[in-house]
Parts: structure tokens; C-alpha cells; sequence
DNA sequence: TATTTAGTTAAGCATTTGCTTAATTATCAC
DNA sequence: GTGATAATTAAGCAAATGCTTAACTAAATA
């Protein structure tokens, strides 16, 4: 990854389980990398790397103190995923609407 | 993808966008291969390999008639997806509760 | 039976991804 | 200033990913 981050891609950013990981992190606060990179068994560059593509997608924002670089979870930049994943919402909430009948009865 | 599919990773499987779109297209019901490739420009094989990515997590369900092989919609399968980001949706829903203000003061 | 249609499997390839170690930048403490 | 600390950038590598074309399997049709 010390190519050009361009994706900005939501979906491609949060399908690593790491980074899913280091946004649940910052569910709690904002926090410096050093110690957001505590859990994981990976060199801090590679959580460096991992930053950059979340922040490259904006779902996460950062700045800096002395030394430190503190992250923060930008959590309306998740809103694409959000809206995307409740058109499915239907499908096993509201099973008695129509079109939940509709998928019901396929075979 | 002529590899062992065994990732069976929901967020890996819909962090492709022709992955994203073949689901969106099922959401109108079953449908047989050939017609879900219709509006990509991509090979039948690529559509295929697609297909089973979805069917290793359990995103879509097959059966056959005649020659032809239906695919399915398996909503459900998309659930922790559904949850995982719902943890999130409180960041930009309920500004007001606690831990929406929380996060709001920060810097 | 021969041919067309629907789809998969196989093999290969270029690009991307996730990591590593080494080097570099910047700030703080002494 | 010197050294330690926080983090990034750079370079490289193995594996995974997304595609391709060619070959194959199976079912429908003439």
C-alpha cells in the first residue's frame, strides 16, 4: 500500500476486518495510533497503511498533538453502507409486507 | 478466482461493486444466470465467479431448471452487515443521547 | 443424432492488497 | 545538541483479486 490512495471506496475500506476492527476501536474516543494499534499482531506501519485507507474513504478524521497523530471516527461517512445495507432490511424485519411475501414463496 | 473459495467473508463479498449490483438486481426476485449478466460489461465466466463469491457467504442460493441456473436473494445472510453498522447509525441518528454528545465535543 | 444454448471449470495474467523491514520526519525530554 | 518517542514514507514481496480466453458439461431443440 504505498501506492496511490485513490479508491476512497467505503465498501473496499471496511471489508478488512483489521480496519473494521480500528473503527470499533474509535467507537470509544479518539485515540493516537500507537494505542489504537495495541490489539493487533501487525507492525505499525501496517496500521499506518490501515489508517490511510480509512481515511482516504473518510471514515475516519485525524490530527495532530506534539507527536501524536489522534484519530477520530468520522461516522456519518458511513452512511452510503447504512442506507445501501437497509434495502435489505426488509427482507427479514418486516416479513408480511408484499414484497417480503414475494421473496417468501419462491421456491 | 479460479482459486479455493473458502473466504466465505460477507464484507469482503459486498465490497465489490458488480458483487453489490448483481445483489441489488436480485432484490426484484430469481433470476437465471444469463440474465443477471445482462447489463455488465463483463465476460459470462466473470459473472459466474461472482456468483459463487455470493454463494460462499451465503448471500445467494441456487437451483437449477433445465439448463438454466437460478439464483436467489438470501437477505438474512446479510444481517451482520445490517448489525455491525447499526452500531454506527447512532453517531448520526440520536445526536442527543449521550454517547452522541460524547463524541460531538470533541475537537 | 447433431447443434445450439446455459453455464461452469481451467489456466493464465495484470493489478491490488496486506504485510514486512529499513529509512525518514518530527516532536519531546534531558 | 543528543537521544528517545511517535508516526510516516519507501521499497519490496507473497498472496489474493478481477478479469480474460479456451475448453468442457449438461440440457433443450432441430
Amino acid at each position: 500500500m504505498s501506492r496511490s490512495i485513490a479508491s476512497t471506496d467505503i465498501f473496499q475500506a471496511i471489508a478488512d476486518p483489521t480496519r473494521r476492527a480500528i473503527l470499533d476501536r474509535l467507537q470509544h474516543g479518539e485515540q493516537p495510533v500507537k494505542h489504537l494499534a495495541e490489539p493487533f499482531a501487525m507492525s505499525l506501519p501496517a496500521i499506518s497503511q490501515h489508517l490511510q485507507v480509512l481515511s482516504a474513504a473518510g471514515l475516519v478524521i485525524q490530527h495532530r498533538r506534539g507527536r501524536q497523530r489522534i484519530y477520530r471516527l468520522n461516522p456519518a461517512s458511513l452512511k452510503p453502507v447504512s442506507d445501501w445495507i437497509s434495502q435489505y432490511e426488509r427482507f427479514w424485519t418486516a416479513k408480511l409486507d408484499a414484497l417480503g411475501e414475494y421473496m417468501e414463496e419462491q421456491p
